[in-house]
RNA sequence: GCCGAAGUGGCGGAACAGGCAGACGCGCACGACUCAAAAUCGUGUUCCGUGAGGAGUGUGGGUUCGAUUCCCACCUUCGGCACCA
């Protein structure tokens, strides 16, 4: 052996061969055994946008070393991959290149799994799920039919954003500039009202907001609980002149006697009936100039108040006093009711509403220690809470029982009562688009809304689509496809043309990968029962408010409905960080900076770029893209290959203490690994193998090589590096004789008697500054430590002959002389 | 404005019960090997100071024998929400 020399490590040839290997034997296939525990490990699944991105890999290796860490540690483990490939991208490429969205997208998927492949991971390919094919996309519609039965899905106006040049619709990115311009033509978008489907999340807000039993980051909870806004306050009716009913809602009822006017937002759909003759055409102009603003113009408009007095009046009911009534676009028509009682004394808008147009000031809460002033005297709304004053029968009432007597007082009168109120909105599911899951559901002229029946199901998608630049869907041009017959009365009936968001497809694909070609239902019952719920869920944090809080509304809807069990899909959440480019600004192809996870693979082996992607930055904070760091990675490899296939020299003759460090080392790493992987803590993986690999390669110049403690420390250091690198891994195992594959060995078990430390380096301190070390027994006495401290002549010099004060000893750690 | 996260060498980062700041890697410098270069290997590398030593984890305070770590105030960067009644 010691003449021959050592083969070069050729990732190139090595990592397709394995990659060969390990799918002939089925090596990562993943099926139900009820004698093991277990592990249900699931990353988000891509868009097929065609090219498999950096930050794929950025967020998939670390995950995948993770899943082939729980699967050496016992766990049955699933690990599935899949494509999210309904969306508007496809239908681009199709106006664009003249291509077919269907081949357009299942090119790209072919492509993506082949770069996903390359990657060396476990995924379970037999369970790949595609949303956008008829057998999954059957059963997104089927879930809709679910819901629509169970009264969660409706039907309603909503305004969605039109080009009145292109007369169609368009989707949020396809709305441009501050001007808010169609992408297309460039003409100004307008806000139209269509008839559009809706799930009923708000039913789920209260319990979306608690999190039983989640292991979810900390960070993710609040972004979910701020996105459902709760409010704990009072729906209170107020009457017009007229006799009919406005009903508000407030957080704050102990001001109830504080409301010197109100505001309706300008679409409410009281403002025609209250608004007076003299004031018709200013109401009309206001209400066109709100209807054209658009979100981004109001936040422009820089809280400057606008609005404008009806002429009408409405009835405070606890003080009957008359009230105007105005509109203004800072009143939203989407929250509450649409229309508010202002306390302009106690809230920052409302103050500068009214000092704007002269409207009453009357404070009726006092906080405690302030003085008591008129409304004509504030320079600022009040907002805090305090003794009820100016309130009629409840004046005097002290702050911290005005809400529940206010409560009280409504409900005697049949005024009002307490009321909760959330910010979180029902989930718009209608899409005016081509190339998604068609909504299931038939207008017949006779029987109404009617849905398509299950076993119709699903309804497919036409391929005979003609893609005119007009931006309409295709699926309200095409001749026949809209025309079907109504299943109840069997006469004619018009189909949905709407498509359904991507965001219902990907709220249950973790339910398909269980079994995607199952054919009696989404997915396998016995497949459910043992796999689900999903333990690990690894993907980016901009997921938070949107695709996570459907999953989980999703979920819950179903167990409603007895489809699924348990409160929530995932236990466990983990979000990585973004990779950016070199420049520290997004990857983009038009900056130029973005970084081709193929160019590297190819260049550097795929188990370099893992462990580099793992390395370079801690997971979840991400960082910009550094070319020159991964060259140490790639370094790192080729030693593990020599350190593993080469001879060290004088083998065997390594002395005790080296042996014993080198076990110690190897335990040491062991236990730091175990760890790291259990929180997530990537890059110090690989920076404690690279530490253990200096240490291995110290012991084998100290003639190491060859002993049982080397052979030891090689077979724990592959299984310690597969998970991270699997084919060098697998490989290095063939070839130092162990059976085929590294991949089905149990994770090493930590030595914790070689793993003990039996000297330690004392650090002597002296008024907390380091002045000198000393190496002495693990097991020390207090009293020992400290006066072989004492005894030390740095130490003495630096006491300049006091006495000390106090002396502190850290056990195993240092000794603090204090003067 | 509100909510959240983060500020450590030239760079990415480590320090996991309040106890050696800078592990590991990049880069750089010097050296070995080489006719030479690459690769590889070795040594060094927070700053100031020739040195003893001193300073040092965004800034300012505090608690403590001792603070990157805990508390208070502030600054900067990033992310989310944003007239939410």
């Amino acid at each position: 052996m010691a003449n021959t020399p050592t083969p070069a490590y050729t990732p190139a040839e090595i990592e397709p061969r394995w990659q060969a290997k390990w799918q002939e034997t089925g090596l990562y296939e993943s099926n139900i055994d009820p004698k093991r525990p277990k592990h249900y490990a699931l990353t988000m699944l891509p868009y097929p946008s065609g090219d498999l991105h950096i930050g794929h890999w950025y967020a998939m290796t670390p995950s995948d070393a993770r899943a082939r860490f729980m699967r050496m540690r016992g766990y049955n483990v699933l690990f599935p991959m899949g494509f999210d490939a309904f969306g508007l991208p496809a239908e681009n490429a199709a106006i664009k290149n003249n291509i077919h969205p269907m081949q357009w997208t299942f090119r790209n998927i072919d492509n993506m799994r082949r770069q996903l492949k390359s990657m060396g991971a476990m995924f379970d390919w037999r369970r790949e799920a595609v949303s956008a094919a008829p057998e999954y996309y059957r059963w997104t519609q089927w879930f809709f039919n679910q819901f629509y039965n169970n009264g969660l899905a409706y039907r309603k106006m909503s305004p969605v954003d039109w080009c009145p040049n292109c007369n169609t619709t368009l989707a949020r990115e396809q709305v441009w500039g501050e001007d808010r311009h169609c992408e297309r033509c460039g003409t100004p978008v307008i806000k139209k009202n269509l008839e559009q489907w809706f799930f009923r999340t708000t039913k789920y807000a209260e319990e979306l907001l608690q999190y039983p039993g989640l292991d979810w980051p900390e960070r993710v909870r609040t972004l979910q609980t701020n996105w459902i806004g709760k409010s704990v306050g009072a729906h209170v009716t107020f009457h017009t002149e007229h006799g009919a009913e406005l009903r508000v809602f407030t957080t704050r009822p102990d001001t109830l006697w504080g409301a010197t006017f109100m505001v309706l937002a300008p679409e409410h759909p009281l403002v025609d009936s209250l608004t007076t003759p003299d004031q018709a055409e200013a109401v009309r102009a206001y209400q066109q100039q709100a209807s054209r603003q658009t979100d981004v113009e109001r936040e422009a408009t820089n809280k400057e108040k606008t609005g404008v007095f009806t002429g009408g009046y409405a009835i405070n009911p606890v003080n009957e006093q008359r009230i105007p009534v105005w509109i203004a676009d800072y009143v939203l028509m989407t929250y509450g009711t649409g229309a508010i009682m202002a306390v302009p004394a106690h809230d920052e808008r409302d103050f500068d509403f009214a000092r704007k147009f002269g409207l009453e000031i009357r404070p009726v809460i006092l906080p405690e220690g302030d003085p008591e002033i008129s409304g004509a005297e504030m320079t600022a709304a009040v907002p805090a809470h305090g003794m009820m004053i100016n309130s009629g029968e409840l004046s005097g009432t002290p702050g911290d029982q005005a809400y529940e007597k206010v409560i009280t007082l409504l409900e005697k009168k049949g005024a009002g009562h307490a009321a909760v109120n959330y910010r979180l909105r029902d989930w718009l599911i209608s899409r005016q688009r081509y190339w998604g899951a068609p909504i299931p559901i038939l207008y017949c002229q006779n029987c109404g809304v009617v849905p398509v029946p299950d076993e119709q199901l699903p309804v497919l998608l036409p391929d005979d689509v003609e893609w005119l630049p007009t931006g309409e869907s295709p699926l309200k041009l095409h001749p026949t496809w809209r025309h079907a017959t109504c299943p109840q009365c069997g006469g004619p009936a018009e189909r949905e043309t709407d498509t359904m968001d991507t965001f219902m497809c990907s709220s249950w694909y973790h339910l398909r990968y269980l079994s995607p070609k199952y054919d009696q239902g989404p997915f396998d019952p016995k497949e459910y029962d043992y796999w689900m719920p999903v333990d690990t869920y690894t993907g980016g944090i901009e997921h938070a408010n949107m695709h996570l809080i459907y999953t989980r509304f999703f979920h819950k809807a179903c167990r409603d409905i007895g489809i699924t069990e348990g409160p929530e899909p995932m236990m466990q959440l983990r979000n990585q960080g973004m990779v950016l480019g070199e420049d520290s600004e997004k990857m983009s192809k038009s900056r130029g900076n973005v970084v081709a996870p193929d160019n590297l693979v190819r260049q550097y082996g795929a188990d370099t770029v893992r462990a580099y992607l793992m390395f370079f930055a801690r997971w979840d904070m991400g960082a910009p893209w550094n070319n020159s760091g991964i060259d140490g990675t790639a370094r790192w490899l080729r030693r593990v290959w020599t350190i593993v296939l080469e001879k060290g020299e004088r083998p065997g003759t390594a002395s005790e203490e080296t042996i014993r460090v080198l076990r110690r080392k190897l335990h040491q790493s062991l236990k730091s690994i175990t760890r790291d992987f259990e929180t997530f803590e990537f890059n110090t993986i690989i920076s404690t193998l690279m530490e253990l690999q200096n240490e291995m390669l110290k012991a084998r110049a100290a003639g190491a090589w060859g002993t049982p403690a080397w052979n030891e420390a090689v077979n724990a250091y592959l299984r310690m590096l597969a998970p991270v690198a699997p084919h060098i891994a697998e490989e290095l195992w063939a070839r130092i004789g162990q059976p085929y594959s590294v991949h089905n060995q149990p994770w090493p078990e930590v030595d914790e008697a070689a793993a003990k430390v039996d000297e330690i380096t004392l650090v002597l301190q002296v008024n907390g500054k380091v002045r000198d070390r000393l190496v002495v027994p693990a097991d020390i006495s207090a009293d020992g430590a400290k006066s072989a401290a004492l005894a030390s002549d740095a130490v003495q010099k630096f006491l300049e002959g006091k006495q000390p004060r106090q002396v502190i000893y850290v056990p195993g750690k240092l000794v603090n002389v204090v003067v």
